[in-house]
DNA sequence: ATGAAAAGCTAAACCGATTTAGCATAAAAT
DNA sequence: ATTTTATGCTAAATCGGTTTAGCTTTTCAT
């Protein structure tokens, strides 16, 4: 900037004004502005962002928070975010809590010291302090798959209730009557809700639930825990004839197991999968996912962040819940 | 900054000079020191990224260039990437370039232009002016799983000859001698590679090489063409008892056809696949895969590219290419 | 001819840090 | 008693932009 106003013999104020634009608006010369714009675009200068965002208050950057960027599905998210906001003019840095509250709380901090515009959150939803202080912070942001349902803020969910309430729909519709459920312990709300889903479809079915079918796992140790879970949903007193598992690496897991305990899917034990990975229409036998929405998610989390950075003008719904679709395929013996 | 250096009657330098932890050698004193730091702590004083990067000329930021994020394999790597990387201060912005080397261009300069300290590149391989740029400019940068051949650049690489040729005698020693190869037109290295090794294998054990029985198939146009392509591979006069597919979806379309054709894997075709994706390992037939080890990519490319911005100080080998390893499971016909 | 308005530009403050050069004062050495 | 050295600190420049307020000069209306 100093070079070209130095070489062109004019201020950094006007090299500045022109190159952003507001050249008109400014009254500089049409000739200066051609002059200006020339040498710039022949030196191709591009501004420093440090210097800009410093000057400005912002970095044009948003911040993405997420368990673990190789989850399938959050890699998914994290690509239309990116792809999204680029658009916008935005770049993403992102981190991986590994589902740790501490975790998330320092890397909140930490984007927020390298001045990030926004955060986009998959928050471990243990962290109230750190909303809170978002919140009276007016620090924009939007929690996305997961909620704190006692605080006001932006988010983007899909509706686990509904979602696993067709899977179950979908298996009682199919004759299955012994339906275990397979989740994690609910420090989410999305666990919650998809426990919920589940139970109260039952009841709509006039099935009175069995917590013996339902098999919550703790975070830490499910890999080990979900062995001894599946041995007591297929054998008798419950021999379920049919699974639900609330996230695909549950479902990979399970199907281990009942594979190591000789089950037969679907014939013996039918499986619906929450959300799916690479592959599994052609995993053995296919199987039947409740799907989540990704590229809505993704986009839809970055409008609604978009439109906080930029002051609320274009009235967007703040919060959003998608509709995930069920997948039919082998798994669930349709 | 300010708010501290008046509230506490010191210099903004004092302020910056103890909280930088160089109060000692700048002959600050004990009680000043204790003043300051307590009080940046009581109100939990971070500093401003920006102004830091603007001044010290280093933004503490990494920019990764992949074509997709949403990739598993790249996923995977940007994954362990992302945690070195926390680990030497540094957080990293990533972006897409889709395989466009158009795009890669202008992220690049995306990147520079925020003032990133290092690139961590898997370069579309069609960019030699960029690359050149780059080098030319000294810009710190290492290449990922993509090479310019004949440029001297850093990178991180695996062996993709040796992986290739893993499992093509493998697939020899079972007794298979029709061994179709269906891969990408090599734009990039490694696919050349990957072709190479399935050749010299074959003429190592004196097979002489059918350029029938390999498929390149165009980037854009793969899912189309790879349904012809197999139906060649498979009928007369082919007729192949294997297939080695150079990369994980290739596998995934692969075997879908394969069964579309009613074709019994691996009785009558055993195939092997270039790298996998979620759940291939409960796939019908179970995917035998040679497998990348990316936590050592991501890993390996931080370190280089740290070193690289620091001077090359460590004196880690700036070059590096990694051995990847076969998994045998049932659709190779073990 | 004169005052007001418009056109075309610039100086300087500012964003929030880092860093260089140097100024007092106190302690030690001559 | 005077010089030297060490201690403890600060003013001010700098990084590379943005932006406010204002200064000339020209143009136009009266």
């Amino acid at each position: 900037l100093k070079d070209i106003a130095k070489n062109l013999n004019v201020s950094k104020t006007a090299v500045s004004l022109v190159l952003n634009n507001k050249g008109n608006e400014n009254k500089i010369s049409q000739d200066t502005q051609q002059k200006i714009l020339e040498y710039a675009k022949k030196h191709n200068y591009a501004a420093n962002s440090l210097a800009r965002g410093l000057s400005r208050g912002k970095s044009e950057t948003i911040g993405l928070i997420i368990p673990e960027i190789s989850d399938d599905h959050y890699a998914k998210i994290a690509g239309h975010i990116e792809r999204k906001a680029k658009g916008y003019g935005y770049v993403v840095v992102y981190a991986s809590s590994n589902r740790d509250p501490k975790n998330e709380t320092k890397l909140i901090q930490s984007m927020i010291n390298r001045q990030v515009d926004g955060l986009i959150l998959a928050s471990t939803q243990q962290n109230s302090e750190d909303i809170d202080m978002l919140l009276e912070n007016n620090y924009p942001f939007v929690l996305v798959d997961r909620v704190y349902p006692e605080k006001e803020t932006n988010y983007v969910v899909v509706d686990n209730f509904g979602g696993v309430q067709k899977a179950t729909e979908h298996l009682l519709n199919l004759g299955r009557r012994k339906i275990g459920f397979v989740t994690l312990k609910p420090g989410l709300e999305a666990m919650r809700q998809r426990l919920l889903g589940y139970q109260e479809t039952l009841k709509q079915f006039n099935i009175s639930p069995n917590n013996d079918l339902v098999k919550e796992l703790s975070n830490e140790d499910y890999k080990v825990q979900i062995k001894e879970a599946l041995e007591e949903l297929v054998r008798f007193p419950n021999s379920v004839d049919s699974i639900i598992f609330s996230t695909h690496y549950l479902t990979s897991l399970g199907l281990r197991e009942l594979r190591r305990l000789n089950i037969k899917v679907p014939h013996e034990v039918a499986i619906v999968s929450f959300d799916e990975r690479g592959a599994f229409d052609l995993v053995d036998p296919p199987i039947t996912s409740i799907m989540q929405p990704g590229s809505e998610i993704g986009e839809l989390s970055v409008d609604i962040l978009m439109d906080e950075i930029q002051g609320n003008k274009s009235g967007v719904d703040k919060t959003s819940m998608l509709e995930p679709f069920l997948i039919v395929r082998k798994s669930c013996g349709a």
